[in-house]
DNA sequence: GCCAACGTTGGC
DNA sequence: GCCAACGTTGGC
C-alpha cells in the first residue's frame, strides 16, 4: 500500500486508535476490485511512503477486515462522496489493516531498483498510480530478507 | 517545477 | 464508440 506521508503516513496509522486504520477513499476500478475481492484477512502488507525525497517501504501491517463498502462514498461532507454509491449497491470498498512494525532501515525506491526481486514490484511500474498493489510472496521474503528479519506475521 | 503516464469525462 | 481535453499522480 502506498500514501503520501503527508496526507497519512506510516507513523500515523500507528498512532491511529487500536493502530488500525480504514483504507477509505480509493476510487480507482482496478483498486476497488483488489479491495473488494482479492486482500484477505491476515495478508502482510508493506507501507511505501510516495511523492517525496526519498521514497521508501517504511514498514509492515497487516489486514485485519476483508473488502467492505467504503461508507465515505455515502458522506455528502466526506471529500471522498460519490452518488452513484448506496447501500443498496456501494460501489467503492476499503480493508482495514493494523500497523505490525517499523522497518529499522526502510528500503528505499533506490533499493528496490538494485534488487533483483524488488525491481520488478508494482510500485516499480511506470505510470502506477495505485495505492494498492499486489505484492507477491518472494517480494515480501525479499523485504525481510534485507532487514534480517523473521515473518512478524507467522507468530 | 517539470513532465510522462494514466484514468475519466464529455462532445460528437 | 472514438478521441481530445483535462486532472491527478509521482519520480526526478
Amino acid at each position: 500500500m502506498k500514501s503520501e506521508p503527508s496526507c497519512f503516513s506510516f507513523e500515523d496509522l500507528k498512532q491511529s486508535p487500536g493502530q488500525v486504520t480504514s483504507w477509505d477513499g480509493v476510487r480507482n476500478y482496478q483498486a476497488r476490485n483488489l479491495l473488494r475481492d482479492e486482500i484477505k484477512n491476515g495478508d502482510g502488507v508493506l507501507f511505501y511512503h510516495s511523492n517525496i525525497k526519498e521514497p521508501a517501504i517504511v514498514g509492515l501491517a497487516e489486514v485485519v477486515r476483508e473488502g467492505y463498502p467504503d461508507y465515505t462514498a455515502w458522506d455528502p461532507k466526506s471529500e471522498h462522496f460519490d452518488p452513484r454509491s448506496s447501500l443498496e449497491n456501494p460501489v467503492w470498498y476499503m480493508v482495514d489493516i493494523r500497523y505490525v512494525v517499523h522497518l529499522e532501515n526502510p528500503v528505499t525506491r533506490e533499493d528496490l531498483k538494485a534488487h533483483p526481486v524488488l525491481c520488478n514490484m508494482g510500485v516499480m511500474k511506470k505510470g502506477n498510480r495505485l495505492s494498492v498493489m499486489p505484492v507477491a510472496e518472494t517480494e515480501w521474503k525479499a523485504v525481510l530478507d534485507l532487514e534480517n528479519m523473521a515473518d512478524p506475521l507467522l507468530f
